[in-house]
DNA sequence: GTAATATTGTGTCAAGTTTACACAATTATA
DNA sequence: TATAATTGTGTAAACTTGACACAATATTAC
């Protein structure tokens, strides 16, 4: 095909957040570099955009070479474009965050990548500009949180209510009322209880639940306008 | 500096989706366009990142050279990255929607870019992806809409709280209750009594108020968390 | 075996918010 | 001067949220 006379082609990567959740606090899978530019600092995993590769193929791509995982949760929030945010070379860099599973990936993929779980509060300097890349992605999770029932994502697939709270208590980093959260959850109506317990606990067993899939799908997005339902 | 040996290096645009509100219908600010590729077809404005342009600096200039207006309330949906999405050349696009007060902008310039305002509800085919694109950003605005207070951006420095009502209706093509909807805007304490009157009004003149500034930039990121207040 | 401790599940009630309406005041026009 | 259109404010029932109490279950210490 013809091309543009005009301007300018830059490199484009992608940088992704990943977030985990191991029943205590939330952390980042991150990467000890052991290539240059920047070795031996901690950074993102990230990648180029190949020559025909889609944006997203290149994004699920990443995330494949670094969990084992197909069809991880993820969204964009932004491209970073300052001229200088990379001093080898102009790149752009579409950064995402992605929400998994912590004990359901590949490892073998993690140690070929020489990433690490870290703990969200001792996270370490990373390179460029990965540290608002970070900072922007856990304002942007709490916002969806708020929002949308995006947090199962973070979870097994079979969890209990108090599991569910310890989670939203370390995304916001603040304690819960146990049985205001409790009612709130249940009257979305998107847990169905297995019928068993879960029996690592230490005193009374809590229930386990799992995601009604079905429910999920249809309410992610119903949200609370501001113009409210009877307004309307 | 040194490259990466690595990867190719693509075109990179920037395409934005410019709303107004015209005290009756939501607009958009569209080109008909007078230069290849599809001449004389629809889109939306846009323009290539320059080697020496911050991302943010390009989605600027692109909004000054459409309407003359600096300073313009804009923000950032995704970029789009499909391999084929511009069958001339390989192009990616990061993508924004802006909020103008339609009266407010400079006529030459949108007439040196033959851009015209069009009422969503009659917007023609555009190029490309840029349907997708408006689609996405209305969506956007709508989510947005109902958590802060973005509205103000597209009305006119003073304004009355039904003009106000009108311009919710039609960013959620529905109707609203007046008398809620007042007392609920009222409740934001972010409107302060102009101590003025609509002039133009056929019947009874409505206050005319204007934003309280300050608590706008204050309140604007303040939203309601699935966590509420007492949980915390 | 029983008591103490930790944790989970459910309940209650006051305060606040939302919803669905009604009525009075203002202004141009007939 | 009446009429019609529009704006501003009020109210009561229904619902949701916030703050807190108590009972049930399971492990551990004695």
């Amino acid at each position: 095909m013809e091309r543009y006379a005009h301007s300018t082609r830059i490199l484009v990567a992608l940088d992704c957040i990943v977030f985990g959740f191991d029943r205590e606090s939330l952390k980042l899978l991150l990467i000890k570099r052991n290539f240059e530019p920047e070795l031996g600092k901690w950074s993102l995993m990230g990648g180029f955009l190949e020559t025909n590769e889609d944006l997203e193929v290149a994004a699920n791509r990443i995330l494949y070479d670094l969990t084992g995982l197909k069809d991880i949760y993820f969204e964009e929030i932004k491209t970073f474009g300052k001229v200088n945010r990379d001093p080898v070379e102009r790149t752009l860099s579409v950064c995402f965050f992605a929400l998994i599973n912590i004990h359901a990936h590949d490892q073998d993929s993690a140690k070929a990548q020489n990433a690490y779980w870290i703990d969200l509060k001792n996270r370490p300097e990373l390179i460029f500009d990965h540290n608002e890349m970070v900072d922007l992605a856990l304002e942007e999770l709490r916002y969806k949180a708020a929002l949308h029932p995006l947090g199962f994502e973070l979870l097994p697939e079979k969890f209990t209510i108090p599991q569910l709270q310890k989670l939203y208590e370390a995304i916001y980093d603040s304690p819960v009322d146990r049985r205001n959260f409790s009612r709130k959850i249940l009257s979305t109506n998107l847990l169905i209880d297995t019928g068993e317990k879960n029996e690592n606990s230490s005193t009374k067993k809590a229930i386990l639940y799992k995601l009604d899939q079905e429910k999920y799908q249809k309410q992610f997005n119903a949200f609370h306008y501001f113009i409210s339902d009877s307004m309307r």
